[in-house]
Formats: C-alpha cells, structure tokens, sequence
DNA sequence: ATGAAAGCGCTAACAC
DNA sequence: GTGTTAGCGCTTTCAT
C-alpha cells in the first residue's frame, strides 16, 4: 500500500491540533459556558463578549464538537438511514429525499445499504444504535418477522419504515396489493388475458410479494386465466433463461408484470434480443415509476409511487414522534398509504386497437 | 401535526433508559475498565469473567456508546460523503462503493446532498467536520476555487475527491478531457464531421468544462468544424426548446455529444419527439456508462467510468490517508486515474454504412 | 450577563 | 486479569 507526505491535507505537516472550548474560553478572556453560549444562545451575550469570542474562534478554526455536546445534551440531532440499495434510484431518490427533510429540520444523516439481507440489516440497526442515531428510517426486507425491527422495537427507538407496509410498524408506502390489482385491471381492460408476474426472490422482499398476491386476486375476481410467477435470481435484472423458458412453453404469456422497473426494462432488452416486439409481440409493465423508465422509447407503462416525497413524509413523521415524550394521544392509521398513480407509457398493446399509442418524455 | 401513542415504539411507555458502562460493571460486579475490555478486548479477559459481562449486557440490552467512546479515545471511525445528488445514479454508485469499503473497514458514514451548490458543499463539510468525521469523500462543482476544499485543507481534514481531477487535490477520476477526446476522435471515424456538445451549466461542473474542452481540442486537431456548445438549464434533462432551436439552425450538428448520460437519455427522446429518429436522422452519445444505459434501445453509445469502483478506491485511499501520522514517503501523482472506455451502442451512426448496428442487454 | 462546578459514557495509563 | 483514577469536550444548573 503506498503512503502520502503530509502536503495532501494542505500546508500543515504536523497532526492538527482541534481546539477545545475551554482554550477558546481563555484567549477569550470568557468561562468555557460562555463560549458555549455563544454558539448555542448568543442572544444571551453582551453583543461585545460575543463578537470577542466568535473572532477568537474563528481565528482558531474552532467550532463546539458534536461529539461532546451530544454527550454532555443526550441529544446526537442524528437519524439512521438504512436502504436495500442505491443502486435502485427508486431508493436513492426516498433516501435522498428523507436526507434533505433531516437537514433541513437540522439533523444530520448515517446512511447503509444492506443487499436485501436480514443479518446485514441487523447488523446495520446495530450500528446506528451505537451512535446513538435518535431514530431511523429502513427500507427492510421483510417487515414481518424482522430481526433488524425487532431490535429497534426491544430498545424503544423511534423508526419508520419506507416502502414497507405494516399495520404493526409505522410505515409509509403505496398500497402495493391494491396498485397491482388496479395494474392487473388495467391490462385486462386493453385485453391483456394471460399475465406473467415477473419478480425477485420473494422471500427477500414483502412488496414483490404483496405485489403478486394482489395481481393474484384480481386475476380471480376478473375469470382470467392464473398468473404465472417467473421468479428471478435478483431483484434488478432478467434472468435470460427463465424468460426464455416461460415464453417457449404452450401458452406463453401475453404481458410481463414486472415488480420493480428495473426488471422490467431488463425484460425488455431481453425480448428485443429474442426477436420480439415490445408491446406488438408481448406487452411489459414495471412498478416504481422511476424517472428513467420515462424516458424509455416507447416509455415504460408502471405503477408509479411518489419516492421522493415517500422519504421525505418518513422523514417529517419520524422528526414528529422524536418531538413526543408522554402522549396518549390517537396515533395514526398505520401503514400510511401515499397515492400512486398508473402511467401510461407505450409498453402495453391494446389488443383491441392495431398501433400502440406514442409517448413523449419530459423532465422531471 | 399529528402525535403518537407510545406503543408505535414497541411495547414500553416511557422513554426507554439506556444503560451505562458502569450500571453493568456494578450488576456484573467488575469494575467499568473491564466492562469495556469485555467489548474492545475480549481476549484480554478471563473467559468466565467476559461470559458474565457478556450475559449481563445482553439483558440490560447495553452496547458502549460511541459518542462516550469517541470522546475519549479521540476517534470517531465515521467518513463523510458529501455528493451533488444521489438522483443521478452514477453518484450514487460510486458513493455506494465507498460506503462498503467504508464499512468493511469498520468505519460508519455520514451522507449528504449538496444540488451542486457550494455554498451547499461549505456548509456540509463544516457540519461534517462539527460531527468530527475522520476524513471525508466529496464530488464538488468545481474541484478549483471551492470554499469547502478551503475548509478541508485549512483545517487539515484528510479527503478525497471523486469524479472531480486536480492536481491540487488527491483525487480519484477519469481523464475526462482525453475521454472526450477519444469521443470526439470515435465519432469523427464514423464520418460525423459537425457535432453539438449538450451540457448542464458548465459553471457548476468542472467534468462538463474538461469534457467540452476535450472534444474542442479534439475537432481541432482533426480540422473539424468547431463545436456547437448547447448549455442547458440542468444537469439531468434537456431543454425542449434549446435543443430544437439548435436543430432549426443553418447548419444542425450530425451528432450530440452530452456531457453525461442523464442529459443523452432525455435528448434522445425529445428527438423522438420532434419526429427525429436515432441514429439515423441524427447521432447522440453520453458519458457516464451508467447501468440504465445499456438497456436503451438501442443502448446508449457513451463513455463508461467505474463508478462503483471510484467509490471504493477513493474510500480505500482515504482510509491509507488516515492511516499515516508523519510519513516521508514519496506521494502518488494525483489525481489518480481510473480506465474508462467508449462502449457502443446503437446511437451513433456509421455515416459509411447504410444501417446502424444491433446492440443487447445483459445484467451487471 | 457571566462564572464555577459537576458530570454525561467511556477508555487509557497505571497499579496491583 | 482486574481495579483505580483521571479526563476527553461540552452544557447545564446554580450562583452572583
């Protein structure tokens, strides 16, 4: 491994000495309280005691250690974020938006990604429980039978859950059972009988399979022919075998109901790759709604959830119950659903029509 | 605003009390030292003495805090990561990247957005630097004149840029003008002679300034026409109407070379939308390499960085940085260059050739 | 408007 | 192997 001479941290050779309150305090010719006054409540200051100390501190570079005002105040003004992934923009973009909620509300963020593993995701609470994060917000497996929540529910930490829905932990999301049976209409209306429900492995994501169970049951209630479950290796891309498999048996599916987008843009490479036409040959829909498939040609019709703002209500809820100490106050319906909406893009046929309707792309 | 009953948090009422080192000496009858000796050294303990600390802790549901453990051992094991946004997904990989490497090391990260606003970037690294993070990892706008890499080397903070060059800074990246001279070259081979650079605005982007001036220098030396420059509002997303009046000119570029691959997807279907086809009427490429791009129809032809990679190498690099106390080693050459390369896809034509060429998709 | 004193949770140095 | 002591940087009474 290779080594470094001092000058990359700047002019300084030596290790930099951080001042402490109490040396500020003393070429202030001030008690360390009062120092600290002046960062924390300088209306209380003299106007010239407190332009005295901010001009030493300054000059020293010195500003109060969160590290010993959290200990001394109890109080870290620090959330834990934990996501499956960035790699999913549907999660970079949730994250991104409880991020900026937190720093505006003046908390600071540590932030994990766990790879939909449950150990990882305990390990990860663990973690943030040591810094003494005052809450968190996840992105969890399995909501149900969670390691990772049970820990936070046995220490009393605040935390609400993102995309996850439960009735026994706070939670914001989208009805994701009801979102996919109002996709699974949706395609029946355009003619769309035999349904394929595209996924990752079910057992590492509650959405994918509240997803399936609720195309399932709409699948039911309308008479059409059972879903088939093409089950992949992971959550963000295609297996090429499977789809292949699926579409060279006796009754090949007419549309791909896919989980997320990013599997659905993957099965629609693959097609393309195997001959086929999207939507003229097969018919492909995603969820998420994440602002990349918009600008697919034709765009990806999908199950469209408000990520951004979903981190950013988790965020707003999780800073709320942090604010209460005693209350018996009625709490809200948990999960708290968000709107989501169908859109259109131009990856489903109507079977009844001859050409697929065009789409555009805008930004977002 | 809404309040909560307690038992969102569990099954405990009041606030839950955390327990200290020294409650657990006392019901473990140790003295504190050994408590912490249990956690930070077991191996130093008589086995039967850490079995019951071990048991102890376990049912008062007690860690050391590391805020009390930072305080006094002067060492926080946290980085910062300071990125424009995590939208765009190549941040978002590369900051991923180092979060794992970050965490593999043991080291715990805090994370923050800035919008490509340095005032935004100033004001996270003092906050980053008020949590006392050990090193940080940053994207800026302009890696030259930047008030927060002022900050970081005024105050002797080790750091390390991502994406961003500089031979003042140690810093992980691609040789984004000669990249873009390798484009510029790739593209002149396939007969595009007049060639349109799409960009966000170049003030807040130090790559975009390397990357036009490479494909400037670029035509230069070919004897091309100079380059068309077509600033856009943002970052991520074509102006409909900048575009079009480009393309409305006397002489329209054969080919747009945008500056990243955000900027490439949202052309390409704004040229769609004006009825243009890609690439027969008119070439696009990007850069970034983004996974998102390969799965366009056809695949986005773009300059591919390892973002990821970027991620843990500047991380590993950061974590050699904090390694070193006073070393007279000679330094690497910064900023250290990481390969990249031209990926083909479909969206540049061969103007020699009749029809463009095909182009798949395959999991990352 | 300012100061003095105590202590948050932990660990390093030293003693035994 | 384990205990004792001191103190990291800060804030919060309480006093003046």
């Amino acid at each position: 491994m290779k080594t470094f001479s001092s000058h990359w941290v700047g002019t300084v050779t030596s290790a930099r000495h951080t001042p402490s309150i109490r040396e500020i305090a003393q070429a202030a010719s001030v008690s360390p309280a009062t120092v600290s006054r002046a960062f924390n409540q300088p209306e209380l200051l003299n106007p010239d005691t407190l332009a005295r100390i901010l001009a030493v501190a300054g000059q020293h570079d010195f500003r109060p250690s969160r590290i010993g005002s959290s200990l001394r105040s109890g109080s870290t003004r620090t959330l834990g974020l934990i996501a499956p992934t960035l790699s999913n923009p549907v999660f970079a973009e949730c994250f991104e938006g409880a991020e900026q909620q937190a720093r505006e509300a003046g908390y600071s963020v540590m932030l994990t990604a766990t790879a939909y593993d449950a150990q990882r995701e305990c390990d990860a609470v663990r973690n943030m429980l040591d810094h003494r994060v005052e809450g968190l917000i996840l992105t969890v497996a399995n909501a149900h039978d969670s390691p990772a929540l049970d820990l936070l529910t046995q220490t009393g930490t605040p935390y609400v859950l993102a995309y996850n829905e439960s009735p026994r932990h706070p939670s914001v999301s989208v009805d994701n059972h009801q979102a996919a049976m109002d996709m699974v209409q949706w395609l029946a209306q355009r003619g769309q009988r035999h349904i394929a429900f595209v996924s990752g492995p079910l057992s590492a994501s509650d959405r994918a399979r509240s997803r399936l169970h609720g195309a399932q049951e709409q699948v039911r209630r309308q008479g059409l022919p059972g879903i088939v479950h093409l089950p992949m290796e992971n959550h963000t891309c295609c297996d090429a075998d499977t789809l292949r498999t699926a579409l060279a048996g006796p009754q090949p599916p007419q549309a791909l109901f896919c989980s997320n987008d990013l599997l659905a843009t993957s099965a629609i490479g693959l097609l393309q790759q195997l001959g086929l036409t999207v939507p003229n040959d097969i018919s492909v829909c995603g969820f998420d709604g994440m602002a990349f498939a918009a600008m697919l040609q034709p765009a990806l019709t999908t199950v469209s959830q408000p990520s951004h703002d979903m981190g950013r209500q988790a965020c707003a809820l999780l800073l709320s119950m942090l604010g209460i100490t005693h209350d018996t106050a009625p709490a809200p319906a948990f999960p708290i659903r968000l709107p989501y909406r169908i859109v259109s893009g131009g990856t489903v046929a109507d079977a009844d029509l001859p050409s697929p309707p065009l789409t555009g792309v805008s930004c977002s």
